[in-house]
DNA sequence: GACAAACGCGAGTGGTCGCTCGCATTCTGG
DNA sequence: CCAGAATGCGAGCGACCACTCGCGTTTGTC
């Protein structure tokens, strides 16, 4: 088993003469390698969805893949690595294209605007990606992902608490914050998952419900601000 | 495998002299049976609750009975039985205790009232047996508990949109109806999950930002009726 | 063309899990 | 009190799954 170590490095110490490359061993690996990981990957973000993590067998990831189960793991050491990797670039792919939604926002934009626009950007990339929903939402996935999926969420956490204490001007308690940004994060995976289950127009009629319910959830708060009272309905 | 037939009653039309009992096979079972059933069924409760449906295993159920798994075994034919006869007494004893939470509500209650007391209900009863969320809410419930699911979904998801149609007189589309109340569901799910994590106070004020939320949401929807500004904040 | 390394295969291995079977023990009706 | 049913046991069976191994094939390098 010398394999494997740019997926899953395990510890150094012995025999390196040259480690002037990049990072890590570098294990040379061909394109047609780089390809097969990319093939893999895809049968397994299928094969995860459709399934779920525990219930997907390596097996049926491989058959997915039309390869062998040895073929698999010549670049994945075992099931879970599968995941991660899949995890990491789904969350490396997520922070590049939508990490604006993260970036902090203009204190002076209308609540509807600022949720409009976070709701739009993660619900298009669930869409674009639904193994992320599966990964993030299965009780039973392996503890990297798990923490990956604590991490986002604390990130999301932080960010809707800043948004919100920007509009609650002096109502200062934290710990009504916190309530309330985790029940916005709770309202977004409830329409997320009803948008993820309808498409076309009833799907885009589903976004806006879940931007409805959000704004009508916060707008109260922004007792201060200049109140927004053109609310466009479904 | 003569036994089992009143847990998992298979096909009659064979020899059956006295069905002059109750109802089906009467299956003689001793008190010891009886209680060795409850002893099994809160056993398997307990682990279905810490490690879910899929990974809770037959043998660990047992163990937790303090019965051996052969033992099991002569009260439920199979490791799906077990999950279907408590969910099925979940289910009757929901429907025992909270069933006037599904009943009709007079039309003159307002918002905020209907809402509450639902409420209310339900998470009672969801903190109560905290297993039926698990039970409800797994990626890997077998086929008859997803069915009690839907048929719940279906029942919760029809009684909301009576009470929604009480409120909104005219605005016929029923579109809009079946949305507006799958959304109301999702946002239940999302604060009972929230509700279920957090204990004592903490759990209090989640419960009063749920009703917030619900409130919130549905307010604007009742525009014809009478409004009832007084709104207690957190 | 030759060598080595990366790639590819699929039968096989160890382990777990759902479930069974033969047998011992306890209860119930007559 | 005794025949038979209900209860109880736990080693073990078959199936499945994550993962391995030995060997054959392709590819890059000199």
């Amino acid at each position: 088993m010398p394999d494997n170590q740019e997926l899953a490095p395990d510890a150094p110490g012995s025999d390196r003469q040259e480690q002037a490359q990049e990072k890590e061993q570098p294990r040379r690996r061909q394109a047609r390698g780089e390809r097969r990981i990319a093939q893999l990957l895809e049968a397994a973000a299928h094969v995860f969805c459709t399934t779920g993590y525990t219930a997907a067998s390596t097996n049926a990831i491989a058959r997915e893949a039309g390869v062998s189960p040895g073929t698999l793991y010549q670049f994945f050491p075992n099931k879970e690595a599968i995941a991660i990797e899949l995890g990491d670039r789904l969350m490396h792919e997520m922070r590049e294209t939508y990490g604006e939604a993260l970036a902090p926002v203009d204190p002076a934009t209308p609540v509807e605007e600022a949720v409009g626009a976070a709701v739009d950007r993660f619900i298009a990339f669930n869409c674009d990606h639904p193994v992320f929903f599966a990964l993030m939402h299965g009780p039973d996935i392996p503890g990297r992902i798990s923490e990956e999926h604590d991490a986002l969420h604390a990130t999301l956490l932080a960010r809707i608490t800043d948004l919100l204490s920007s509009l609650l001007p002096a109502t200062a308690d934290p710990a009504d914050l916190t309530r309330t940004a985790r029940m916005c994060l709770g309202m977004y995976k409830a329409g997320l998952e009803l948008v993820l289950g309808h498409e076309g127009a009833e799907r885009e009629a589903y976004v806006r419900e879940l931007k409805n319910a959000l704004v009508r959830y916060l707008e109260p708060l922004a007792g201060a601000r200049l109140g927004t009272p053109a609310r466009a309905g479904a």
